[in-house]
DNA sequence: GTCTATAAATCGATAGAC
DNA sequence: GTCTATCGATTTATAGAC
């Protein structure tokens, strides 16, 4: 099974040389702008290519999700057990900040129906957003309990809250703008995330 | 000139059906979902009868952009001179969050560059957004003069976090979930952009 | 599996009659 | 100005040769 073994290695590196197309021109124009076309010429095949290896523009899409779901699936797997949950919280939230600022984030429109139904169709998909929403889920009600975070507040509020800022243009606007560092971005984006707008009396390190 | 102030009038009532078609559609499905016959036939008109009102569909969105600007203008001028600088920010965002809430707020992909472009280039446009984002940074750097605002921060950081907050898509999950009333959804909202997610000694009314 | 070529559908925009 | 009908361009997806 050698040889085979080899085939598949070489079509798993192409599928992911596609994957890493799609992540990228998703998250410089998203789906709608993003064109088949366009990712069949980044990746250098033929379109209709790419269609033996992904039935459809939602498929591709639905891949590139779940590749960063698997990342950051791993990232919430890497955290200390015994480290306090807001750390581990605030790390995985740093992480997908770095990744947006890297313009390695792909977005998906919400309304989109078509894409919808791909993605809620696609048990990889759903499976990944389930776990690691769980993960982050129960880490919310430990921090909640630990007082690290506002106990009044649905765990609901802060896991939407938390997805959003993966998400947030204020990032790309800062960069955009030039005056700050990447590291400065997050550390401030974390800032106004963790403790708001308002001043307050100790300053989180 | 009765006559054609009158017609001027018919003119501008189905201008104003037009656009508010175009800002509910905007904030439905967005501007590349959004299509030209979907306008037309909300509307009720023929689609090259759009054509004469409105010169492309990026004329239109910027149409439903000042519309919205000019409303936020209006609130912005509606605030009492006298009230601290940071309850006339929390008004500004509270309607802008109710304005998500109902629906009706246009969102526009940045992405979009033959969009940018044409927004960029109405005068319309930019001078209410920089009027607007004017009043606000002068509020803001009041607020952070007053205590009410963390003075490390810089104030076109607080800008861009407003701003992001009107078209944030947590309001909208939210609501999608069912258990929260429009006014909780804003307050809660309200809450963890002013305050954050930490827990402080003294809650804000 | 990869290619060229093209089908099929959609959408923005316009022509021309009234 | 409003309509019907259609153009022209773009885009997703596929057929068929190699």
């Amino acid at each position: 099974m050698a040889r085979g073994a080899f085939r598949e290695q070489v079509l798993k590196v192409r599928e992911d040389a596609i994957i890493a197309s799609v992540n990228r021109l998703l998250a410089e124009k998203g789906f709608d702008l993003m064109t088949v076309d366009e990712v069949a010429a980044d990746v250098g095949i033929a379109k209709a290519s790419l269609y033996k290896h992904f039935a459809s523009k939602e498929a591709l899409a639905a891949a590139a999700m779940v590749r960063v779901l698997r990342k950051a699936a791993d990232i919430v797997e890497a955290q200390p057990a015994a480290a306090p949950a807001i750390d581990k919280l605030k790390a995985v939230t740093r992480w997908a900040l770095d990744v947006q600022l890297a313009g390695e984030m792909p977005t998906l429109p919400s309304q989109n129906s078509s894409l919808r139904a791909e993605l809620l169709g696609s048990a990889a998909y759903t499976d990944l957003l389930t776990h690691v929403s769980d993960q982050l889920g129960a880490w919310i009600v430990k921090a909640q309990a630990d007082g690290d975070i506002d106990p009044s507040l649905p765990p609901e509020l802060v896991l939407f809250t938390l997805f959003s800022r993966a998400c947030d243009p204020v990032p790309g606007f800062l960069k955009a703008g030039g005056r700050y560092t990447d590291a400065q971005i997050v550390e401030m984006v974390m800032g106004t995330c963790f403790d708001g707008l308002r001043r307050r009396p100790e300053q989180a390190s």
